[in-house]
DNA sequence: TCCTCCTAATTTTTT
DNA sequence: ATTAGGAGGA
């Protein structure tokens, strides 16, 4: 236990043994924020004696929490570790809710109203009273209302908006909707919370306690959860970074900080400066975004790793040639690092889930795993939220909500027509939706309409259903609780599999679906499983205090857990790990998402405006603060990257936060060249072992290409006219390159080859060929060469549309793309050359020289079509005249490996010796990219193997019918 | 009145 | 790709 303050630094150390009662750790990316706080709660437990279960530890979502809870077990132990009240503030206030609820009054079984209830809530009410505001939006106003916090009866001043009005009438329809099913909704739980903690002080008197992280997302309710959870000692720590504060659109209040300090002012604060995660060349980038807020207090970051490599902004013509260069930037990596860099160590982080298709469709072509963390939920598929809803209506029938979105599912002929006559019936009686048909189908309550003979056999058969259900969870009181047993049974009773089958004949989706219903089954069995059950219990439990009751547990509970657990998110994601192996595969996930984890390399593509500050985003700093986020989500390789063009075929603009003036020094305009020496930096900013140069040049010899030499600099389609370039200027301006440290970098007067992309650009099929693809048609071609050269010759220019196109950057860049091109002539698939690093060529290859290799280049390349110059220029001729000075033209301009003189960068070499290899000994890195932890927040399922078939065939379905 | 097939619109971020 | 909404048939 004495272990703790191991591996912390300074200030690290002073925040965890701080005597302070109210401790603020303001902690910027990748300083060790979670470290320092689990450490504390280890030292409150270990050195101060406080009990776990006086604990409470507060996150913002189920990732956190399990991570957390994970790296207090590895401090304290499992036993410790696990009496914890740790979890999300709604979780916590959730299971306040199920102990004391009774005392404010609340009916003991009630559910939760998750966004689509809710949505769809406001939706009928919307319809019902006539008005246009649209749900999602109505929604919005409601839980911001609600967050808030002013208590409901708030006296508006001046005269009301119609506006204001109709939406204060929708707020109260909807209180009053959830109130009838007895639902509440996310916001609900907390200023439920909030009121039984203040009216019933005692929940909490056993508190000695409360640490929240990332306090800078806290909305002013959770702000009072939290004093009120404190409300007995007064002991409370929090971290937080305000420039991380990404979650304003949900209310969060950056000025709870300040907030926090006035209320107890012997607040201490203390300031982690130190960066342990990203290289200086990352850090120095994403640290000049940030600071483009000048609104924002000024704050130290220092990089404690070297200087790296230079953050990557390609532009690209499209979003699908964006995930094809993506993909093929993940391969050229693995190979250049000899495969000492594995998936699990690549993000492809978004501003909106919706931009994953692009990228999706590249890594299934390519045959890439990978896994989408958050956008669609595995509990938003359609099935499976069947299911659940069954569940939830056999929990609790007077969910009226639930009753109608399931009682025609599968067809009962119970139309929309029968259900609002029952619905209004049902208001009208002043009873539930529940115990109206209930009535009905018994006997006891005659119809308030003639049902026909099918309709009311529908209905008889649903209330079949449920009660056969209702009377399953009954039993559980004396056999074991099982809520696999439950699902199957209404599967049967319902004829799941038939309804499933029948709806998605024609699409492929049904297996997936099925495999789907059988992975919730396969949860609910974790779930239900006796030791997984105690421990629940246990660790949803809270002490006991004297003289104040608690409802008690039961098995059937075990349902109302089940359920809170869909709706809260917790658990869910299928284990990372088959076979006992952890599963390769690349993260694409959200930026929100995404907080608090990293990985070796992070690629954030669609870098344009109205993309990242969002187009429907009002606040733009935050936007900021989010691509802040994202990019020190990376360790040693970060890519931003910009499609000319969007999905819509719109010109797009780069995010304004990347053409800032100065912005642009930071960034490299291609991907990097891995000379040995970037290699072995790169290794050391990871901590890992550096692989020998055989192994690399063994991987190397996979690749198509050992450049980001593809696709165009400047972002336009690869078979752009060759008459732009100018072949007058192309022996100036050849940078150095070759020597050990230096990368091969572009100018903007770089060199070109336009001959040598060549061919066909009528019958390239756009945007969907695989780099695989054509990869594995230079294979193919290649290998009929050496049987026959002549049928080889023919066959190329038959397939010269397939063939690739290109186009060269730059001095090194060429001299490798020809060795590398005589390298798989000369042999395909057991190519024998020797590592081309040591044999590149050092001296600039002259333009004249490269002209007269591009003819008799080899097979892979197809030949050059008669109308197009031959003798094609070298030197790309920008588009406009490249003025030195001009600072517009930043990007284009710094070059060499080595900061220009006047830039603010620390003179760090690229080699990984410079004394900025501050690295100790005592720093282990115990950041794990999401992947390795299994405590994953919940997300979809669509890559796992099953399912990534069928995904995959849809896809290819509709690339091919576009 | 209900079901099925077809077309059109849709995507910010999370509990 | 999914889903909502409308038209048309039973």
């Amino acid at each position: 236990m004495d272990n703790i303050l191991q591996g912390l630094n300074a200030a690290q150390r002073t925040a965890v043994e701080s005597p302070a009662a109210v401790l603020q750790v303001l902690a910027p990316p990748g300083s060790g924020k979670t470290k320092t706080l689990t450490a504390r709660v280890a030292h409150l437990i270990a050195h101060r004696q406080l009990l776990p279960w006086n604990i409470i530890v507060c996150t913002f979502t189920v990732k956190a929490a399990n991570e957390m809870k994970e790296r207090i077990k590895s401090f304290v132990g499992d036993e410790l570790a696990k009496q914890l009240k740790l979890g999300t503030f709604h979780s916590v206030a959730l299971r306040y809710l199920k102990h004391y609820g009774q005392h404010i009054g609340l009916a003991k079984d009630f559910g939760i109203a998750d966004t689509s209830d809710s949505k769809a809530i406001l939706k009928r009410i919307i319809k019902k009273l006539g008005m246009s505001i649209e749900p999602g939006q109505a929604l919005g106003r409601i839980s911001s209302r609600k967050a808030k916090g002013e208590t409901d009866s708030k006296p508006e001043k001046g005269p009301k908006s119609v506006d204001q009005q109709e939406f204060l009438r929708l707020f109260e329809e909807y209180e009053a909707t959830l109130a009838a099913s007895n639902l509440l909704d996310y916001d609900d739980l907390l200023l439920r919370c909030r009121f039984l903690l203040k009216s019933h002080p005692q929940c909490v008197s056993n508190v000695q306690a409360v640490l929240i992280d990332e306090f800078q997302d806290t909305n002013n309710i959770q702000y009072e959860l939290m004093g009120l959870f404190a409300q007995q000692h007064n002991q409370i720590t929090i971290v937080g970074d305000p420039d991380q504060s990404i979650y304003g659109f949900r209310s969060a209040e950056i000025k709870n900080l300040t907030r926090m300090k006035k209320q107890w002012p012997d607040t201490i604060t203390i300031n982690l400066e130190e960066n342990y995660r990203s290289s200086g060349a990352i850090l120095h980038a994403a640290q000049n975004i940030i600071e483009q807020d000048e609104s924002r207090p000024p704050k130290k970051l220092q990089a404690t790793h070297t200087f790296g490599l230079r953050p990557v902004l390609r532009k690209l013509p499209s979003a699908y040639a964006e995930a094809e260069w993506l993909v093929s930037e993940i391969k050229r990596m693995r190979a250049l690092c000899g495969n000492s860099i594995e998936l699990n160590d690549f993000a492809v982080l978004l501003r909106s889930a919706a931009l994953s298709r692009a990228i999706e469709t590249a890594l299934g072509n390519t045959g890439i795993p990978y896994r989408m963390v958050g956008g669609m939920r595995f509990y938003d598929r359609e099935e499976i939220k069947l299911v659940v809803d069954y569940l939830r209506v056999i929990h609790q029938p007077d969910n009226s909500e639930a009753v109608e979105r399931v009682i025609n599912v599968p067809s009962r002929m119970i139309g929309e027509a029968t259900i609002k006559k029952l619905r209004e019936e049902a208001q009208s009686k002043g009873v539930s939706f529940w115990s109206l048909i209930l009535d009905i189908s018994q006997g006891r309550r005659a119809a308030p309409m003639k049902l026909t003979e099918p309709t009311s056999k529908g209905l008889a058969s649903f209330v079949n259903v449920i009660l056969g259900g209702r009377k399953k969870v009954e039993a559980w009181s004396t056999e074991p609780p099982s809520v696999t047993g439950l699902i199957n049974l209404v599967a049967q009773k319902i004829g799941l599999e038939a309804h499933l089958r029948r709806k998605h004949t024609g699409d492929e989706t049904f297996e997936a679906r099925w495999s789907n219903v059988e992975e919730l089954m396969a949860q609910a069995t974790e779930i239900t499983a006796p030791g997984k059950l105690n421990e629940l219990v246990e660790s949803q439990g809270l002490p006991q205090i004297e003289g104040f009751d608690q409802t008690p547990e039961s098995n059937e509970d075990v349902l109302s857990v089940f359920l809170a657990n869909i709706a809260l998110t917790a658990s869910a994601e299928k284990k990372a790990e088959e076979d006992g192996e952890k599963i390769q595969q690349v993260t694409i996930s959200t930026i929100h998402a995404a907080k608090g984890l990293e990985w070796p390399v992070v690629f954030i593509p669609a870098c344009y405006d109205g993309s990242i500050p969002h187009s429907r985003a009002d606040d733009h700093d935050e936007e900021r603060r989010l691509l802040y986020v994202g990019m020190t989500r990376a360790q040693a390789l970060l890519y931003l990257s910009c499609p000319i063009k969007n999905t819509q075929r719109e010109e797009t603009t780069i995010s304004a936060f990347l053409t800032h003036p100065g912005a642009g020094r930071f960034f490299e305009e291609h991907g990097p060249s891995l000379p040995s020496s970037a290699v072995a930096s790169l290794c050391t900013t990871l901590r890992r072992d550096c692989p020998t140069e055989t192994c690399i040049s063994e991987t190397r010899k996979t690749l198509e290409s050992d450049e980001d030499n593809h696709w165009p600099l400047n972002g336009e389609e690869v078979f752009a006219d060759s008459s732009r370039w100018d072949s007058s200027t192309a022996t100036t301006a050849l940078p150095g390159f070759g020597t050990a440290r230096n990368i091969p970098t572009v100018q903007a007067s770089s060199l070109h080859q336009p001959q040598s992309y060549s061919t066909a650009s009528a019958t390239m099929k756009p945007g969907f060929t695989s780099v695989k693809e054509r990869y594995d048609d230079l294979m193919e071609q290649a290998q009929l060469r050496k049987v026959d050269k002549r049928a080889e010759e023919q066959k190329t220019s038959e397939e010269a549309p397939k063939g690739r196109k290109r186009q060269i950057e730059g001095q090194g860049t060429i001299a490798s793309f020809f060795a590398k091109k005589q390298r798989s002539s000369a042999e395909p698939s057991a190519p024998s050359q020797p590592s081309l690093k040591n044999s590149r060529p050092l001296q600039a290859m002259s333009a004249s020289a490269a002209n007269k290799h591009t003819p008799s280049a080899p097979a892979a390349r197809p030949p050059l079509p008669t109308h197009k110059p031959r003798s094609a220029p070298l030197t790309r001729k920008p588009q406009k005249p490249v003025d030195e000075n001009d600072a517009s033209q930043d990007r284009y301009v710094f070059l060499s490996s080595s900061p220009r003189k006047g830039d603010d960068e620390p003179p760090v070499p690229h080699d990984d010796e410079g004394e900025a290899t501050a690295k100790t000994g005592d720093t282990t890195p115990i950041f794990r990219p999401a992947s390795t932890s299994h405590a994953t927040s919940m997300t979809s399922v669509t890559t796992t193997r099953k399912t990534l078939g069928v995904r995959r065939s849809l896809q290819g379905w509709s690339a091919r019918k576009s």
